[in-house]
Formats: C-alpha cells, structure tokens, sequence
DNA sequence: GGTTTCTTTTGACCTATATCAAAAACGGTT
DNA sequence: AACCGTTTTTGATATAGGTCAAAAGAAACC
C-alpha cells in the first residue's frame, strides 16, 4: 500500500495537499536486516512501510533480545517515544525483510502537524489506534495462557507470523522459543 | 490540578481558547466506587480527574476483576476505544475515590478538535503519551519478575499504589493478591 | 461496642512455563 | 551435493508463581 492511498483511508486530504504532504517524504529501498534505530540513539526518522516489514526489539541485560512490535504494510514504523519526543531510544529498530518505505524527519513531521489541521488529526488517529492495540497486546500477555497469547498473534499478524523466525515471536509474545516450538506442535 | 492550568502545561492556549474549550466541559462530583462505563456500553463521556482517582478494569470469565490501568489527578480517564471509536466497551471505569472531574461528550469532544488546531494537537500529544505509558507498562509485564514489576509500579504510580486495595493492584501487575501479598512482606 | 463483611496474610501443594543441553532440520554458499 | 551456520525441535529437570483453604486483621454498620 502506498503512503497516498494510506493517507486517503483515513483523512479526506486533496489532491494538492497530499501532493505537498507526500513530497516531504523520502521513498527508500531498505534491504533485509538493516538497523533502522539503536538502542540510546534518538530517532530521527519514521518510516511509512509500503513493503516488507521490520520489529523493534530491545536487549536484556542478559543479551537475549526481546521482540516488541511488529510493523507490517501500511503502517508506521518508529520508536514512538523516541522519536515524538526526541529522547534515546529504548530499541533497536530493524528491517526484517527487504523493504520499500517513506521516511520523513521529525523536523518535516511537526512542519506538516503545524500546517494541516489534518495532518494533526491524522496523527492523532494513528496515535490511538496504535494504543489501543498495545492495549490488546497487552491483555493478552497479562491474562492468558501461551497457548491463547499464541492464537492472539495469529489473529494480530496473521501474515507476519509465518515470515519471521520462531524466536522473534516467542520474545514478542513472553514465552521461551522451546515453549512456543511446543505450543505449535499442537 | 484544574483544567485550564493543566492543557497550558501542553500548549499555549490564549485565555479566550481556554475559556470557550473549558465552557465545553462540565464539572463535576462524583462518588467513590460509581461505575462510569459497563462492559458493552459505548463510552459517552471522556473525564479529565482534578481530584480523586479512577480505574478501568474487565471481567474474566471466571468472574475475576482484573484492573487494567489506573487513573490519576491531572490524567484524562475514559475507556480509550469506546470513547474515541464509539466502539462497546471492553472495560467497566470506576471512581476509587470520591472524585471531582471534568467531563465532556464525544460530540463535544470532536467539535473542539475542529475548531482548534492547537485542541487536535493536544489530543495527539495525550494519545502519545498514553502509548508510551501503556508500552512501558507491557514491558514491565512482558519481562520482569513479579518484584520488579511490583517497583515498576511504585514508581508509576507512586501515590496510588498504597490508596487502593490490594487485589486491585495485584491484578494490575499480572499476578495474583497472594503473591502481591508475599512480595510486599519482604 | 459487638456483629457482619471485606481485605490481607499465611501455609501447603500444584502446574505452566523456564532453563539447560543436545539432536535434528533447514537454508544459503561454494 | 556436501558443508556450515542458523533455526527449530525434543527431552529432562527446576522454579516462580498459581490455586485452594483457612486464619487474622480492618472497616463498615447497626
């Protein structure tokens, strides 16, 4: 999905305003493993996906990473509080697939917040939607068993599941990778 | 905290903005332990608390309380989704304390993100906050040991945590009130 | 102030999931 | 197709935290 017809699901831009909005971002090819964002940098970009895919993860004082969201088509990749507030990052970011995105700068994101009311809107629609699936992330870890976190994931991300390596999912979803081996097992 | 003092704390609004965004809110007092949303309902109201303190919480099946975020002074309390999707409820919200809120209706709500530019950028700055909020709320559930998230929840909410009961809190963090209790013992 | 009801603590036992270790399967490369 | 590194599966064992039950302590109410 590319960034105008994004754009256009949500807000009833015109053409001239989504022309100007779509010219302060800069399309790029990212290849497969790339690290977008690391952990303590502050993020300067934020990525619109138009394909593949990438994760956030941060690192335990062990060394084990740890999976904290998935991004798919169509949406927004960032580490939010990094870059909306431009304070080190607690993640790493990465390309977990060959990728086509639209990057913009914070800079150019607030000159766009500043000059279209609807741009604000847009961002705010994003925002919540963005919070109210963590929510459900969360609600799922918090209350149900591997097995229904794991149905959880494949009803959030039925097509990531399958493209990415066990051990990304299970970090992401709490469990050991022995664990979710099992759970799949049937 | 009050209202207007508070949205100048995130953005210069002039004193005619305050007063007419203010005159869309409805102050008002309301008991310990009133329900303000049930499960199913679509959430009319969004309430700003300047005094008291509230909860969302949900139902398992089992008939099981399990509180899912709390809500204190300065903080705007509602059923997130319900409210801004006008989507049923998930979640039942309550007052934990005699309270004094702010309250305004969706309709209200929207006309304001309208009319003022500045209004639609705080609703973004709120969301966003709220997201890193509840994504460090995740990680602390995701990661850490029934301890740790137990201090990560002092120093969230540090006011809060000794104000309520314990099996409200227990159930916050992922745990059982047995295992809240034994922690807490040392 | 004594009774009822709600909340917290304590104890004994159990289970889901973690950990550790090794084998098997897979994927990319020459 | 044989090799090497990565990913997944399998097995054995350990443990954090859950469950169940009952006692102790607080709070609410007449």
């Amino acid at each position: 999905m590319n960034l105008s017809d994004f754009l256009l699901t949500l807000i009833p831009f015109t053409p001239a305003e989504l022309q100007d909005i779509s010219s302060h971002f800069k399309k790029e090819n990212i290849p497969k493993n790339t690290l977008l964002i690391e952990h303590r940098q502050i993020s300067k970009k934020l990525y619109f996906i138009e394909k593949g895919m990438g994760r956030s993860y941060y690192l335990k004082e062990d060394g084990k990473e740890v999976t904290q969201w998935f991004f798919g088509v169509g949406k927004f990749m960032s580490s939010v509080d990094s870059f909306f507030q431009q304070s080190p990052s607690l993640y790493f970011l990465e390309t977990l697939e060959d990728s086509i995105v639209y990057s913009i700068s914070n800079e150019r994101m607030d000159l766009l917040f500043s000059k279209y009311h609807k741009m604000e809107q847009l961002g705010r629609l994003v925002s919540i939607e963005m919070l109210t699936k963590v929510v459900n992330k969360l609600n799922a870890i918090q209350f149900q068993t591997a097995r229904e976190r794991y149905d959880y994931m494949l009803a959030e991300f039925p097509d990531i599941s399958y493209r990415v390596p066990l051990g990304h999912i299970a970090s992401y979803l709490g469990m050991t990778q022995e664990t979710l081996s099992r759970i799949r097992r049937g």
